[in-house]
DNA sequence: CTAATATATGAAGGATGCCTCAGGTTTAGG
DNA sequence: CCTAAACCTGAGGCATCCTTCATATATTAG
């Protein structure tokens, strides 16, 4: 994931005394919160800096310039994501499909349930930037997961496994991701979660041999 | 649609001799153009006008700042999907349900399809500027549309008419969304388009009375 | 043909943003 | 305690960018 960070993006230096850990962390979490109440394009250095409590100097000293920062928190967010996805993926290795899909709806769920507004804020940026690069590495990490997942399943094999897995991952991906960002109320939300699980169940008795 | 646009985006004045029409059309055309090309970051006014052949001051006759230019975007994409959408949802009345995802998971795609490209521009600046009120617009114009569509169905009467609305419309315009932000190859794309019909299906065969 | 209206121009004002750099402060280790 | 390395500062240079306005041209109506 971080193999293939372009030059220009990468961090400057990683810090090595634990104040310098602090402030980088700082940053990171001013920029999420300038990110919230200004949006993108009001994201200046200047502001993240400020809203850190440390100069715009320090924040140089760690990215290279402004693109870095917004990469950097692209990076940050998507490997807590897959992390927390993978982990599910694990933890349902042998279970009943119908437990699986219910675990990832659940996860992806609540990973954006936790701070909505944060993970809204987050995935604009990472679209608007040429962040491309990070969100096919995440794509393909999740697809490995997923994929093993699936095939371990005891109580059907799948007519076509690589063609069920993006299917499946990209229809909960895609549908969690609408309705988060149609804002809907938490019932309407919460009846739409069960669906999208009855409706992938429904598909895989299709698909299944 | 256009009832509430804010005061602050509202075209500046209506063209009213052909030469300004065909100014306002470069104009927007020209935007595409850019954030195509430049993306929304390097969307300048000067680039607009210079890319449309006009100078910025004729833009600013139209549009009283760039926003309102971008709103204006958004708007008429919208404006050009919601036409569509209601199109095929009126020539699908009283068809078999079947043929109504089909129907609708088509329309969708093919627009999106047409000008893959421009359709990834334009929906990055619907998202980051704050065009929130057009995209609810959009959804509840949609709304009402497959509502009726899927409530003139005569081979089947549903559950939940309400839910299985907002499920279907949700998971549709979310995965196809998502497959065109992974860019997919396109026998991968035209797979996914093929399963996400048949899940929905077999969706609507366990929500079906 | 003339006046009124619509449309177009683009230089320049004012604002803001990104990033550097020369110099200060703090910490770690001997 | 002392020195080198790590860390921090923030004013200001340079580059844009957004927007206005005084001026000019084109169109239409009478």
């Amino acid at each position: 994931m971080t193999a293939s960070t372009p030059p220009a993006l990468k961090p400057r230096k990683r810090p090595r005394q634990e104040r310098a850990r602090v402030t980088v962390d700082a940053i990171f979490e001013a920029a999420i919160q300038v990110l919230l109440s200004d949006g993108l394009p009001r994201l200046t250095t200047t502001r993240v800096a400020e809203r850190a409590g440390v100069s715009v100097g320090t924040m140089y000293q760690y990215f290279p310039n402004k693109q870095a920062l917004i990469y950097a928190l692209s990076e940050r967010y998507l490997e807590a994501l897959a992390e927390k996805i993978e982990h599910t993926c694990r933890a349902h290795r042998g279970a009943p499909l119908a437990r699986m899909v219910e675990a990832l709806v659940d996860t992806y769920w609540r990973a954006k349930t936790e701070r909505a507004d944060v993970t809204r804020a987050l995935y604009r940026s990472v679209v608007e930037m040429d962040n491309d690069s990070l969100v096919e590495a995440f794509a393909a990490r999740v697809n490995i997961a997923t994929t093993a997942m699936l095939a371990s399943a005891p109580d059907a094999a799948l007519e076509n496994l690589e063609s069920t897995n993006l299917t499946l991952v990209t229809v909960i991906f895609g549908t969690v991701r609408n309705a988060f960002e149609r804002n809907l109320s938490p019932d309407k939300a919460e009846e739409l979660r069960r669906q999208l699980v009855v409706m992938c169940n429904a598909y895989l008795d299709t698909v299944r041999i």
